[in-house]
DNA sequence: TGTATTTAGATCGTATCCGATTTAATCGGA
DNA sequence: TCCGATTAAATCGGATACGATCTAAATACA
């Protein structure tokens, strides 16, 4: 759960677990996008897929993973919702049969380009602290998974 | 998915996403302390209750649910594998009968203060500054729970 | 060429999350 | 006192995460 080793002895509160407080403000992210993605019918992940399918065209499954950290077992389901209600495209490389290449739609992009969660900024309350916040978050994921074995 | 006012236009990758800097932190998280869960046989949701547990005696399932924003739906199924692993009591309140209470048992207690995740304090390569880290991710969960409607 | 190996997705089972509903116990007002 | 409203857990269904396994396609190389 990593707590600064300083807070010992008595001190094994769940409030200075540093994960717990990850893990709870994903929960809190979550609920802050849930009335905005309710109203296009997507999910929080489905969205988040959505995004990263937005930086390129013909992308991979696998490499859709890596930018999500995620793998095939959970991909491919979420996929195939979203090929199901118009917003990606999904056919297998006719160069290589194993691969699928995902796009979005007219529909997806535009879905895209409305850009939702402009008011979640707002909602995080940490106005100039937001691009700092983000590097640091961002660099704690990137120690974390080069400090943790491969599997 | 909240990034930064600035970055607009082109801009809309996903590294300019905070949440999605909390999304997969929380899964880089949960990888990280994998290894050290297993053999104690718990999940990483499991071991987060416990410690919530360890802070006293006798909580009821809400109290519980209020410090690690879940409720009920969710709880009750690791609360009830928790108990059949002997890690914790659950017994109904012969005050009030809708409310359950729950204490960690003796060999719960004793799993929670080997102090697992020592190590993943490392592992997020933070140093100094993680107390800092901890604190400003708290305030952004508390920030965007507060701004968010109750449901 | 032929076969072992590797690779990319997909499938399956388990464990969260979470909205909606259900059940049982308690409370409250006429 | 009695009955409707409230409350605490539990249940149910849908959607992630993820380890393990499977299938099919591509590659390696003897």
């Amino acid at each position: 759960m990593s707590r600064p080793a300083k807070a010992a002895g008595k001190g094994r509160k769940l409030s200075n677990f540093l994960c717990f407080a990850v893990y709870s403000a994903n929960l809190a992210f979550g609920r802050a996008y849930k009335p905005l993605l309710d109203k296009v019918g997507l999910t929080y992940t489905q969205y988040i897929a959505m995004v990263a399918l937005s930086d390129e065209d013909e992308q991979t499954v696998s490499a859709l993973g890596e930018k999500l950290f995620l793998e095939s077992n959970t991909l491919t389901p979420i996929l195939k919702k979203l090929e199901q209600m118009g917003y990606i495209r999904r056919h297998r490389d006719p160069d290589d049969e194993r691969q699928v290449l995902l796009s979005l739609t007219s529909a997806g992009r535009k879905l895209i380009e409305q850009d939702l969660g402009e008011a979640v900024i707002e909602a995080t309350g940490l106005g100039d602290e937001f691009p700092a916040v983000q590097k640091t978050v961002s660099r704690l994921r990137d120690n974390l998974l080069r400090n943790t074995k491969p599997r």
